[in-house]
DNA sequence: TGCAAGATTTTC
DNA sequence: AAAATCTTGCAG
């Protein structure tokens, strides 16, 4: 799969973030390890989400995947329309890659995860507010989602502006 | 030990 | 627009 739709989250100064001043607890811990890892915790009692840790040991900042598109689609072929939403926001995503909380602190290379650089085709990348933080104040109008622009498997594509024309 | 709320998805 | 569904975190 390709990552078409991503939200950042930083860590204590981020009310948004589940690490929020300074929140430790079993379940965030792996935010609080070193970057590469993954960090997935189940959501509404029923969805599952997947985060990758981005600093180093003690910097609990991650980057919530929210949307992905399969390699065939992204490279030009066409796929059934259900195969190109399959991996459509969080919990999708975390279904249809049969990611749990199981996996969470697991590393996203070699243990079961495999995440690398994907083909970068002079796509635009338009930004907006995260999704469903409404809670967060002022956090909640950072532009910290970054999505592929046009992309129909992104989500809530309104709130999403492309960068400013060069 | 109990309860309110949630980084969502699906259906009415 | 609202339910489904249950874990986490915090209060007591």
């Amino acid at each position: 799969m390709v990552i078409v739709e991503t939200e950042a989250y930083l860590g204590v100064s981020d009310r948004a973030a589940h690490t929020w001043a300074g929140r430790r607890t079993a379940r965030v811990e792996p935010m609080w390890g070193p970057g590469g890892r993954a960090y997935v915790y189940r959501i509404y009692g029923i969805h599952h989400c997947l985060n990758v840790v981005t600093r180093r040991e003690g910097v609990p900042e991650a980057v919530l995947i929210r949307a992905a598109v399969p390699e065939r689609w992204w490279m030009g072929e066409k796929v059934a329309r259900s195969a190109l939403l399959e991996a459509s926001g969080p919990g999708r995503l975390c279904r249809a890659l049969g990611i749990t909380a199981a996996l969470s602190g697991a590393p996203l290379s070699g243990g079961g995860l495999e995440l690398r650089r994907g083909p970068g085709r002079g796509f635009v990348v338009a930004t907006g507010p995260r999704v469903g933080v409404d809670y967060a104040g002022e956090a909640a109008s950072w532009p910290l989602r970054f999505a592929v622009d046009g992309c129909e498997a992104v989500t809530a594509r309104r709130s999403l502006r492309r960068p400013p024309a060069s």
